[in-house]
DNA sequence: GTCACCATGTAAATAGTTACATGATTTG
DNA sequence: CAAATCATGTAACTATTTACATGGTGAC
């Protein structure tokens, strides 16, 4: 359910083809609702069926050629309900978690790596944050009406934040649990 | 290709059958993986047919009969395979998030409850996490072999801790909001 | 013996992923 | 015009959720 009202919040903002769609998704609204190019296509046929968007009259509407978009009334009124509703909050669902719990079980194989994998990894996406929140938020300057967006971002913040700090420490746990085995194997 | 794997480790930390595996999911694995009855018995089996694990021999295997599992060799060497694994870190994907954004383009409807709610339910289980660490990992007795169960717990007591902290301070910015829309109001 | 609950399962729907097909436009 | 890239789409598969079906066991 939460697809067609990500893409409708994206076309509200702009009108635009599919593919701009799914490009936009990797820059803002992906980061927390990630959807690939299939998906959309798909949901775009689906909402304009159902009236809450139109494609902007063009030329030949054919297979190669661009599709933009637009929101109509009827969908926005659906996305301001939808604003209203409520879901249960996500469990995380990460296998990174769940392979950290296998290696409990079974021995931690190459693990090590993956975690500094994506200690980098995180370190990164977190830089990036940084830098939207420095360009399009910057202090004093927080406008009543970006306050929600900013609040946004400082989510993704706050959860890059937590991973790096985790993954930092989890790794100086699992590399004074080698210095015990080492020790004990040099006994 | 995750659940199979949580099974597995599910059931070599104790032999279980299927709605035994549920519970115990709603319980520890759960947390960061969670799955549902249907799902369990489906994917056991799947993993019985590939010879990763077995039912224990009981009396007559019936409908109405419970029926254990245990994990076979092949199932274990399959887990420990597994664990040195990759995967792309998992992006948050959290319809909350979605609500709020699309709350800065069409409005903040009834949201703000719905963020209490999820404070109240977050607060909770980070209390649920913190009596679980308490209890299973004391200060100064930590053996080797369970800090990586200590290191998964703590994933999910810094992600609480992440989300109440982040609710709590978005609710302020958002009644800060509504403070200044007032005074416009009165103006 | 019936009601509550335990236990296993089937079926159908929705959501998400991966691989591929096809036409249009731009660039060398 | 050939190659790269833009753009839309189909198909098949895997994963997850929701609703329901069926039998077994123990308490009263």
């Amino acid at each position: 359910m939460s697809l067609p009202h990500a893409i409708l919040t994206a076309l509200l903002e702009k009108p635009s083809s599919g593919l701009e769609l799914a490009r936009r998704f990797d820059k803002s609204i992906g980061y927390f609702w990630s959807a690939t190019h299939q998906q959309i296509y798909r949901e775009l046929g689906k909402l304009e069926q159902d009236g809450l968007i139109r494609a902007l009259p063009a030329g030949a509407p054919a297979r190669g050629q661009k599709k933009e978009y637009e929101v109509l009334p009827a969908g926005r009124d659906a996305l301001t309900a939808w604003v209203s509703g409520s879901d249960a909050p996500r469990p995380v669902r990460d296998p990174l978690l769940l392979r950290l719990r296998a290696a409990a079980v079974v021995g931690t194989g190459g693990l090590e790596e993956e975690l500094r994998r994506h200690l980098d990894l995180h370190r990164s996406q977190l830089a990036e944050y940084r830098a939207i929140e420095e360009r399009d938020f910057p202090p004093e300057r927080d406008g009543e009406e970006d306050r929600l967006r900013h609040a946004v971002l400082r989510g993704g913040i706050g959860l890059e934040t937590f991973w790096t700090e985790w993954l930092a420490e989890t790794l100086t746990a699992l590399g004074e649990r080698n210095e015990e085995k080492e020790r004990k194997r040099r006994q």
